[in-house]
DNA sequence: TCCATTCGATAAATCGATTTTTCGTTCTTG
DNA sequence: CAAGAACGAAAAATCGATTTATCGAATGGA
């Protein structure tokens, strides 16, 4: 454990082969594990490299290998709690593997996307994780396709006929958080989201569409959604609710809906569950602390990372298998933002001790 | 733009040099911006690099340098906006200057940030970001120091004697919140932390005291700090309130504080502010879409991240200067959350429309 | 006209590993 | 006892760039 406060140069597999009195090649040889080494020899090696202090560089390394122990996370953003776990468990993975996570953002930007992607097809990644920015047919997959990386597609993606997918079941969370509103009575029912993620958006929206009919077809579903930003979604609801639309309920497909709705709420001086419920999907920390706390649908972040990771190695390691699309199971937290229609007041805003904003 | 759907090797700058009908020094030379190149020679460079698409190995090009042009950024999480945004904005910063940003979570784990930290020296990173667990005197910077490597900390410490330091002005945003409170009228003040963080907490802590003493020598302020993680507190803070201690506002020191805060108001039924003020350290986008919005210091983290950033690369272009210590301004939000005391009821609970949690 | 510069470009060394090839011993075996 | 297989380790090639040393041709002055 000889700590060599030598600061100036750190020793290559050659000052280890010097010390040793051994060639460079069986220095490798005995840190790669091959056996046929003399046990002698092998510890006169493992001496030298304790005593050296010496640590492999994992960038000569990697010189050799077409591709290198690296793996690409690509992320729409790292501000949410869920991005920012996904990044903390495909860290884990990765380095349980003995690889390195190389993370960027992509900003909700899909050129950003390709140009990220470029960089780490620079650096010969092994493979990407890919979180797209709206779905599985943006150009980022087009230019993995075209320069035949390897790589998992996750979050806002259903399914593609090159990459595997591994992305929440939106869609049974969707007819579950159905049943929750329609079973407490609901009958008119506000679903807000952002069509841009297409793909995922649109699961969630039908899941709960086809679900909330068949258990009452006279059930009315409005839709407000926007193409890119929210800011244009906080208007539409704005003038929506401003139209004197009355929805007993709002489902929102995705958190940064989640907080649109409830700043409307707090404007107009609504109350959950008492003049209107709401489910979001996405949950977040605070939702259960705030008052009420706020009913959502958990991701199963965990498992999605552990599930894409290992889709991913299969194929770095030469699995040419048909593309697999996997949905992994999401959880509802029922929480006490949703309730019965009708239990409240709903006078429709500004009788209550907190008067809306201006 | 030709796009040869060539998937197979990558072209090398040699195959770019033959292409040109040139050396691969050549090569190199035209494209590091070597101006001793005959104009037609440089041209024929560009003219094969367009053709085949080629891009420098950034992995061969660095082999050489005794400085990646890798910058290594440490967080405790990823999870939390603050840190979520601040990789963000590092990894814009360093890839501005052409360098690729390689983010790890320390898991709030110091054992683990020195794992980090020893991966990250055996790439070469040219430099390291990193906001410590605790503070500036871990182990994780002692090994910076014993290995030489160039950094800046971030975020929990204060100042140190070998590294830049770049944080939040802690104490001057605790005085501004001592000074709303006491300006409110609170004169029996709650302050909940984790003394881990030893250096910023303390700063925070004091910031507050000195300044609310000075404006009000009678005033009562209560602490209750926790070593390592929330669990202990929220049952420290509980037994706090059960044996019934009423102070009118709580300033927590922390983010996860404030969630502890708010969820044992809740348990109580105590609202915000008439039962009780609430000022958390750090702000959050759902902070202002909750009824009562939050009351928060906003820390600067653009500034933080950009400041870090300048300092890192003065140093790895070769600065000796003598380690500075920086603090950038935060802002205090006031929000809802914050009222007179005496204002509401205060009842001590359980006579409000929302019953408190089992 | 011849030698000394200068210019531009190529050959070669280098970075730090891995992998393939080569080579010298020792152990079998006919 | 000699030829061949097996073994262990060193030498050399390789990955893809950068940088230094070298070299040939053109230019300049004496």
């Amino acid at each position: 454990m000889a700590q060599p406060e030598a600061r100036q140069r750190r020793p290559s597999i050659h000052d280890v082969a010097s010390h040793a009195g051994v060639s460079a090649a069986t220095v490798s040889k005995v840190l790669a594990g091959v056996t046929t080494v003399k046990p002698e020899n092998a510890q006169r090696v493992f001496d030298a490299v304790e005593h050296l202090g010496y640590r492999v560089d994992p960038l000569a390394s990697d010189m050799r290998r077409a591709k290198r122990r690296i793996i690409g996370a690509i992320m729409p953003e790292f501000e949410s709690e869920f991005f920012g776990s996904m990044v903390t468990e495909l860290e884990g993975l990765a380095e349980q593997r003995g690889y390195t996570l190389v993370a960027a953002s992509s900003r909700e930007s899909e050129t950003r996307e390709k140009e990220i992607l470029a960089r780490m097809h620079d650096w010969r990644v092994a493979g990407v994780v890919l979180a797209p920015v709206r779905n599985e047919h943006g150009p980022a997959a087009a230019f993995m396709k075209a320069h035949g990386m390897t790589g998992v597609l996750i979050d806002r993606v259903l399914s593609d006929d090159a990459f595997d997918t591994v992305s929440a079941d939106s869609a049974a969370a969707s007819a579950e958080v159905a049943r929750m509103l329609i079973g407490n009575g609901h009958s008119h029912i506000l679903v807000i989201g952002l069509a841009e993620q297409a793909a995922t958006v649109r699961a969630r929206l039908e899941g709960f569409r086809s679900q909330a009919l068949a258990l009452n077809p006279s059930v009315r579903i409005d839709v407000i959604t926007s193409e890119v930003s929210v800011a244009p979604l906080r208007s539409s609801l704005r003038d929506y609710f401003g139209r004197g639309e009355r929805p007993t309920a709002v489902y929102s497909l995705l958190l940064k809906g989640t907080l649109v709705a409830l700043s409307e709420f707090r404007r107009r001086g609504w109350h959950c569950p008492d003049d209107i419920s709401l489910v979001g999907f996405d949950d977040a920390e605070w939702m259960q602390v705030t008052w009420p706390a706020i009913a959502a649908v958990v991701q199963p972040v965990r498992q999605i990372a552990s599930e894409a990771m290992n889709l991913l190695f299969r194929r770095v390691e030469g699995d040419v298998g048909p593309p697999t699309a996997r949905l992994e199971p999401c959880q509802v937290l029922m929480r006490e933002s949703v309730g019965s229609p009708g239990s409240g007041p709903h006078s429709g805003g500004g009788d209550r001790q907190q008067p809306p904003l201006s």
